[in-house]
RNA sequence: GGCAGGUUGCCCGAGCGGCCAAUGGGAGCGGACUGUAAAUCCGUCGCGAAAGCUACAGAGGUUCGAAUCCUCUACCUGCCA
């Protein structure tokens, strides 16, 4: 009746395979979610996205609330028909916004630990949001105009958007805030979650299809932050859980871990913002079902490819006369009709196919890689799979 | 033929007596990128590990000191005949 469902199929320890059913169609999982911002997946056809094996594309209400706005996107039928994405969509809220605008701005956020840098946290007046109990100030990085979202407004805007899976409006911390922030920053998270469920009960009309909502859960690197966060958020009446906020990567297994043991288990669980390789083994390992990274598709347009033998950069001098695939194991249009030399070619020329071509390429290997993982949890051998993949990997990349 | 201007590192182009191995771009080389203000950003960029060496068209000169001033040579560019 909802529209929305979830079913767990094979089980590897803490890791699940299963199937979303969403009025857009069905995801099986664990899988890769591409991300596409502001309806589009960058460089990329809809059909070629469906090609790449991605089962749903993510897009961003902050990004279309400012263009073109939610009332265009409801008036073309929804992101779904007015992207061309034939498939289930999801929607990021926009909290992700709220630091990448706001305390995170022009910074970066920091996966690897270490890295204290004290001006992330630090009131900066060239930032272009800012926080309080109710919601928060934006002013748009387009134009320079101030808008405000609270949980209400995101929760109209991605119902006008009509994505099938909305995420509830969160504040994402920084891994330097002090944990007192962190304290405060999830209490308000949590009546921000409620207040969402409200709105979103609203706005609930017969006109539309059924919009699932995922509640997200925050807490940084704290045990008893995060699982308070999944246990009152777990209570909610929400679809799924969204996990979120910056991560450190040696942490990551460990805080998913958290989170999962003390989610229902019956819903299905999106890890916010995590896509390279490792992660998405340790994320599925530890009981995540579908995961979204702008990683991919990014670091292709920037010229690093992803392998079974590791991460490598097109652009370097080393593939000038490489006349060979990227990966020769790889089913993807790109490393079956193209070479790096060529590749190489097209990103000193700045040609826009080499983005194509390399997107396509780095799509499809982590669709690919999670399918696989699927595959390996349904065989029963996840964690041989993971191994054996990781140890090439991990050889073949410098820095992992 | 006359007058005026120019010649800088791989390329373009600042500099106009010391703070210049020389601002900026570009190219080259390398790196980063995890709910996308990202087809972006960062580093490096004469040789040498260093001391130091070689460099601002060429040669000579002035000066404590020159890419910067003077003389000649070569080449280039305008305007006038």
């Amino acid at each position: 009746m909802t529209g929305f469902g979830f079913t767990i199929g094979a089980r590897s320890g803490s890791a699940r395979s299963g199937v979303i059913s969403t009025p857009h169609g069905e995801i099986r999982t664990p899988a890769f979610i591409p991300v596409g911002t502001k309806a589009t997946v960058k460089a990329l056809l809809p059909e070629t996205v469906r090609d790449l094996g991605a089962q749903a594309v993510l897009a961003n209400a902050y990004h279309l609330y400012l263009q073109p706005g939610p009332d265009i996107v409801e008036e073309a039928g929804g992101l779904a028909a007015f992207m061309h994405w034939d498939g289930p969509t999801f929607t990021d809220s926009g909290g992700f916004q709220v630091l990448s605008l706001g305390a995170g701005f022009k910074k970066v956020l920091a996966m690897d630990s270490g890295q204290r840098d004290d001006d992330v946290i630090a009131e900066g007046k060239e930032r272009l949001a800012r926080v309080d109990d109710d919601g928060v100030t934006f002013r748009s990085h387009l134009d320079g105009s101030e808008h405000r979202f609270t949980p209400e407004v995101s929760m109209q805007v991605q119902a006008a958007i009509g994505s099938d899976i909305a995420f509830a409006f969160d504040e994402l911390t920084t891994l330097n805030n002090t944990r007192d922030y962190q304290v405060m920053s999830l209490e308000r998270t949590r009546l921000w979650a409620e207040r969402c469920i409200v709105e979103h009960d609203r706005l609930r009309s017969p006109k539309r299809p059924y919009q699932a909502l995922y509640g997200v859960i925050q807490g940084a690197q704290y045990e008893d932050l995060r699982r308070t966060a999944a246990r009152d958020l777990g209570a909610m009446p929400f679809d799924g859980y969204g996990i979120g906020g910056a991560i450190e990567k040696r942490n990551l297994s460990e805080i998913v871990g958290w989170v999962t043991q003390d989610l229902p288990e019956a819903k299905p669980r999106h890890l916010l913002g995590i896509g390279e390789p490792g992660d998405l083994f340790a994320g599925v390992a530890a009981g995540a079902d579908t995961f979204d990274c702008v990683s991919p598709s990014r670091e292709a347009r920037n010229s690093a490819v992803y392998t079974p033998a590791g991460r490598f950069n097109l652009l370097t001098s080393a593939h000038k006369r490489a006349f060979e695939p990227i990966d020769a194991e790889c089913d993807c249009y790109t490393c079956t009709h193209y070479t790096r030399a060529y590749l190489h070619h097209a990103f000193k020329a700045k040609e826009m196919i080499a983005s194509t071509l390399a997107t396509i390429h780095n799509v499809r290997f982590t669709v690919r890689l999670v399918d696989g993982m699927r595959a390996a949890i349904e065989r029963g051998d996840f964690e041989a799979m993971r191994e054996d993949f990781l140890g090439r990997y991990y050889a073949g990349t410098a820095s992992a």
